[in-house]
DNA sequence: TGTACATCAGTGAACGCGCGTTCACTGATGTAC
DNA sequence: TGTACATCAGTGAACGCGCGTTCACTGATGTAC
C-alpha cells in the first residue's frame, strides 16, 4: 500500500472508485470517510481537500453516475432506434452499476441543489424525452426531439409513463423483490417491455 | 413522560409508532435504537425485550407495512373496479405512508429471511395479481383471479409490468427527481395511467 | 383466599468502538522573478 | 537556469460523541397449590 511518492498522484479518482467497492461490499449505510481513506491507503483526514464531507462526495459519485446514464441512453437510443432497447438500457445500467444507481435515487444521501448535479440529471433527462419524442415506437406525436422542460404536456406524461416503467422494474429487481431473480434481468426487461408495446401499437 | 407505573403498557405499540416519526423527521440512516426509546419515554435498554435489534423492529415495521398495503389494495379493487385506481391507490399509499414504504424495498434494512414478512409481503402481492386478472382493465385474458405463484406466464407479466409503472412513479415521485412537484401525486399518477391505459385498449 | 415463586418488562451504570472534526505539522509542486 | 516562496496535498495525535452491548439489579404480573 506505500505509496512511492508523499502525494498520491490522483486521490479524488481512487476515492470514487473506493466508494463503489464499498458500497458493493457492504451497502451505503455503513459507508464512512475514514474506511474509504483506508480502502485508498491514505490517512482518513486526507479526504477533506477533496470532497469536504461524506455528503460532497457522494455528491460527486451522483453526478459520475447521471453522467454515465446519459451518456449510455444517448448511445442506445443512435444504436438501436427503439424506445423498448432504451428501457432495456435503463434497466442494464441499474444492475450492472448498482451501487450508483442507489446513490443516484436517495437524494438524502447528497447535495441535491448543487449545480453540477442538476446539469447532469437534466442531461440524462433529455436524453430520455428525446427518445420518447424521435423513435419509432415512441409515444410522443411530434416528431422532433425536444428537451424535457420544454415538451408538451402529452409528451411530458409519456417520458414520466416510460421512467417510470424502467425505474420500477429495475428498483424492483434490485430489492429482490420480483419472483424470477435467477434469469437475465435485461431480457426479463426487453420482453416485458415488448409485450407492452406491442398492445399499444397493434 | 413519567408513566403511571413501572410496566410500559404497550412499548413494542409505542416503538413502531416512533419509528415512523424518526424516519419521517430524519430519515432512516440516523435511526437508532437509543433515539427510539428516548421517544417512547423508556430506559434505552429496554426495546432489546421486544424487538432484538434494530433490523428486528424494522422487520415488524415492514411488515405491519406489507399488511397494511395488502389491505388497501383489495379495498381498492372491492370499491372502485379498475386496474388504474388500484396503482393510484399504491402511489398513495407510497406518498402517505412514505416512511413505512422506504423501510418496505429496503431489504438490506431488515430480516429479509423472516416467515411472517415473507407471508406478509405475499398476501400484497396476491392482492395485485388478482387484480390483473380479475379486472375489467386488467391485462390478464382468464377471467379467474389467481395467486402470484400459480399465475400462466402472460400473466405474470402484466404483473409485473402494473407494478413496475406504479411502483417506479411512486419511487421517482418521492426521491423528487420529477419536475411537478408541487402537484398531487394521486392525481398525477391518475392521469398517465388513465392515458396509458387508453392508448391500450382503443 | 392467601401465599410462594417463576417469569416478564424495565432500569441505569459501565464499557469499548468507530466515527467526524480540529489542530499543528510536513512533504511536494507550481510560479514569479 | 536558479532561487524563494506560496500553495496544495497529506500526516498523525487528540478530542468528544452517540452508539450497541453487557451486567446485576428491581418492580410488576401471572400461576400453582
Amino acid at each position: 500500500m506505500a505509496r512511492p511518492t508523499y502525494h498520491h498522484g490522483d486521490l479524488r479518482r481512487a476515492l470514487l472508485t473506493a466508494v463503489e467497492e464499498a458500497i458493493t461490499e457492504q451497502g451505503v449505510a455503513t459507508l464512512s470517510m475514514r474506511d474509504l481513506a483506508r480502502r485508498a491507503g491514505v490517512s482518513h483526514t486526507a479526504p477533506t481537500h477533496h470532497f469536504r464531507d461524506r455528503a460532497g462526495l457522494l455528491t460527486a459519485f451522483a453526478i459520475e453516475g447521471f453522467e454515465q446514464l446519459a451518456k449510455a441512453l444517448g448511445t442506445s437510443r443512435l444504436a438501436s432506434n427503439s424506445l423498448v432497447e432504451l428501457g432495456v438500457t435503463y434497466v442494464r445500467f441499474a444492475v450492472t452499476k448498482r451501487a450508483m444507481f442507489e446513490v443516484m435515487f436517495r437524494t438524502d444521501l447528497y447535495h441535491a441543489d448543487d449545480p453540477g448535479l442538476l446539469a447532469a440529471r437534466a442531461k440524462a433527462a433529455d436524453a430520455l424525452y428525446a427518445a420518447v419524442t424521435e423513435l419509432p415506437d415512441g409515444l410522443g406525436q411530434p416528431a422532433k426531439p425536444c428537451a424535457a422542460e420544454t415538451a408538451p404536456p402529452e409528451v411530458r406524461a409519456a417520458g414520466l409513463a416510460a421512467w417510470s416503467m424502467a425505474h420500477g422494474f429495475a428498483t424492483l429487481w434490485l430489492t429482490g423483490a420480483f419472483p424470477d431473480r435467477d434469469r437475465d434481468p435485461a431480457e426479463t426487461a426487453r420482453h416485458l417491455f415488448t409485450e407492452l408495446s406491442r398492445e399499444r401499437t397493434p
